[in-house]
DNA sequence: CGAATCCATCGACGGTTATCGATGGATATC
DNA sequence: GATATCCATCGATAACCGTCGATGGATTCG
């Protein structure tokens, strides 16, 4: 890929006048930072990977317990990546398992991907 | 790529009694959280998509004359961006000019790939 | 039915962050 | 040298976020 250096920049540059930036949408860096947002978390990161990696739904009383937080706040990430649309849910019996969800964005996965993959 | 479904686990299960998760260095998490920290703010991701967009450095004045918001919240986060490994700076008479840095780990560059391409 | 386990929600607390106005240094222009 | 522009830093403020203890609903076991 070529790229111009800094060297090829002007010195010299009218005042008080600006370029036009590259068109970058609104609603695509909103929308896009929530999905950050979710994923900028340690814990919640942790969560994706090992579900990323285990290729199966996980019972989130073993995220209780692997990872060193109370359950509220394990809950609390979880339902945060819940509603960013990474997870879903199934409740069976008494336990909860979660999985990566199934209907994702191709953007998303590819995002995910390149995170942990 | 095989999923198992949530249909085949067990509804019945021994209490009190947790799984191994799958194995994610904590370190690794924690980096990788420091790096989406960055990414997870829309006026930041705006930036970074433009810098790659362009493929050339964009004066910082133009993302300050582009976006709507004052010229220290401006400056502050191409100073995060920066302090992120994401960008690198030279100045040029009074302007500064900013670029996506060039010596960026794989797996970061991976990630933008999949954020902004 | 009573006890125990799993889990989501609530309320609270402390730390982080996004934003701005004010200020000062650096540099170019007149 | 005086003025104007660009930019980073500082201090302050409001909003957000991660964490936890307490609580209650759901479910299973004895």
């Amino acid at each position: 890929m070529h790229r111009m250096a800094v060297k090829d920049l002007p010195i010299i540059r009218e005042r008080g006048v600006c370029c036009a930036l590259p068109v970058v949408k609104e609603s695509w860096a909103e929308q896009r930072a929530e999905l950050m947002k979710a994923l900028a978390d340690p814990t919640r990161l942790t969560m994706v990977a090992s579900l990323w990696k285990a290729g199966s739904p996980i019972c989130i009383c073993d995220f209780t317990a692997g990872l060193r937080l109370s359950q509220p706040t394990i809950s609390h990430h979880m339902a945060r990546l819940k509603e960013a649309g990474l997870v879903e849910s199934e409740k069976r019996g008494i336990w909860v398992y979660y999985r990566l969800r199934d209907k994702m964005p191709t953007e998303t996965r590819k995002l995910l991907s390149g995170l942990v993959g």
